[in-house]
DNA sequence: ATTGGCGCTCACGCCCAAGGAGTGCTGGGC
DNA sequence: GCCCAGCACTCCTTGGGCGTGAGCGCCAAT
């Protein structure tokens, strides 16, 4: 009984590789002659049951009951994943494939269009951190629709745009929009607003009074649209969760996590956990803490714009989902979407 | 059996009444028992399953197996809605409530607020199309990213912001840009993109070759934004399903509920059948048609700006709804949607 | 026309038995 | 010391059988 120090042997390993293998492919107990068929080691059914029983004693796989196979747990799962997986790339022209799908011009549609594309290549949820914002603008625009409702247009840095309606007390010509617009963009683009509010206030005592009212309602306009829009979570493809028979099989379960879901901040303190790291992570269970994930597993890679991790993309599905498969579709994904936003 | 020429006598009209609200209120099938106690009319059960063996020959009411009461068919649903229901409408303090959850400063977010309205109030999904854009612009705007990048901004006649990126062959200035934009907006604003098409082949002959060339860019990406986001609909509160015990029976039905919803077009076609009529309509079962939407109702209403029907608002949830509730819920979401973007 | 009574039909819940899958253990062979 | 055939055991699953209760349709009496 030396090698239950911890450390699994080579055969151990192998076992437990297979084992995983096959419940992830069929979804049922995997039991002793099973194992001994598919394995290629030659054993017999109950050598291996030997085995079974150290790698149960270990935590790596549970019997459901008594007289069933025996079912990764979410340990079996994490040894699985960081050591025994042995991942397949995508080749060049999936890849090629892929990149036609993320040819959009704006970048609320590109994260859009790679949520989808993360659903519908696992066939799970996939979701999508938009980029965080750095909070500078490029482009300030004042547009009046009404005598005291005016429009606001800003371009950040990142070259999207947001509006907003402002509702001011006094009333304003269109040739002083056009003039406030012009001081704000000569003077600050691609300043922080925080910044700016300083610097106008310092330097700009001379401008009339009302105009920099105007300009208060413009920063505070867009310090919010900043703030309020900084980082969200795209998901799409919730619905093919509803296939997955390991989660539906609990209703209340699948509510939970529907509901967690419509729960963004909490997703995305998740997801944030991400963007600290290099590469693919993978959350198993309930290692993430959450209970509604309990049977779900989350897998996540950053992306990046100017080399600098601003976002992250990911799929949840169930725990007992095709790894090998998943976690390349990630990571180029990512990659992918690195270089869409990059490029502009 | 006089009275069994397609008229209901009184009696048995109240006694479906009866019936179909029992069955809302519970969603049990109803027995002569329990009709006889409840209904108020002073009538044994025996006496009560008479009329309702006339009511189940006329189609109005079935029973799922022999020895089990009765529930509505759709065309039962149908005539209770039709000339048996009664709806309260809502009181001053809760319009009021509701209108200040629709306080909101852009079109996208105030279509969005609505629809998670209905969904929350009803515990459905809510739905909302998104309203018709006439065509034309109001402003438009040139922003060069990079050299050969130029963001295009265009406020719609209704106010809200549209952008788009355009990939030019040939180089154009900042004065360029700011020409052609200038050119468009003191001509045309306000007339529709084709309109502008011809006028601009017709009249500016004399304008640079390049010049329009990025006008021809700018109309195509504008007719593309205007047409492309033109009619959507946006759904809230699908979760809500998964807890009508209706409709999470059948999960291959649920998944096909689902499906629909991500079948924008399909979803479309029924709803902006209501913006042909005035006031609520309400589809029961499959009346629509759609197969999924067998065990579901749909209620809409359109709604408008300027005394112009631009879209529709609705509900999606269980035949067995409390129509009573949300008939009048849906009825003043479409009112107070229609005058907050017509104030503006 | 209304009603009490009667027999009938099903769905549902329960128990029980048979079948099957898979385990743990033991004892013998290499 | 490792491997393995055999065996007893456990426990899930399936399906049949039975009692119960709800509700109906019909009928004869009022």
């Amino acid at each position: 009984m030396a090698q239950e120090f911890h450390a699994l042997n080579e055969r151990a390993q192998l076992l437990l590789k297979t084992l995983v293998e096959r419940y992830i492919a069929d979804g049922q107990p995997v039991g002793s002659r099973a194992l001994s068929k598919y394995s290629g080691l030659d054993l017999s059914p109950a050598s291996i049951r030997n085995v079974m029983a150290d790698l149960e004693d270990m935590g790596f796989i549970a019997s459901p009951h008594t007289s069933a196979g025996r079912i990764p747990t979410s340990r079996g799962y994490r040894f699985f994943v960081d050591t025994l997986l042995t991942v397949k790339p995508l080749d060049r022209i999936e890849i090629n494939q892929l990149e036609g799908q993320l040819q959009v011009n704006n970048t609320q549609k590109l994260v859009a269009s790679a949520s989808h594309l993360l659903s519908d290549l696992t066939r799970f949820a996939g979701v999508v951190v938009t980029p965080r914002r750095s909070g500078g603008f490029r482009h300030i625009e004042f547009l009046r629709l009404t005598e005291k409702r005016i429009l606001l247009i800003l371009v950040t840095a990142e070259g999207d745009v947001q509006n907003r309606i402002i509702q001011t007390d006094k009333i304003y010509s269109p040739s002083e929009l056009v003039e406030a617009a012009n001081i704000l963009n000569q003077n600050y683009a691609g300043c922080s607003f925080d910044e700016i509010r300083r610097r106008v206030h310092a330097e700009l005592k001379q401008v009339q009074e009302h105009m920099s009212q105007l300009m208060a309602a413009a920063l505070a306009a867009g310090d919010q649209a900043v703030s309020e829009s900084a980082e969200d979570v795209v998901i799409s493809g919730e619905i093919n969760l509803l296939g997955i028979d390991d989660l539906s099989s609990n209703m209340t379960k699948l509510r939970d996590l529907f509901n967690l879901f419509e729960h963004r901040s909490t997703l995305l303190q998740l997801l944030d956990h991400s963007s600290r790291a290099q590469g693919v992570q993978i959350f198993i269970g309930g290692e993430a803490g959450l209970t509604p994930l309990d049977e779900c597993s989350v897998v996540t890679a950053p992306y990046e714009v100017d080399g600098k991790i601003v976002g992250t993309v990911g799929v949840i599905g169930p725990t007992r989902m095709a790894y090998e498969r998943v976690i390349p579709i990630v990571d180029i994904t990512a990659k992918l979407l690195s270089s869409a936003l990059t490029q502009r």
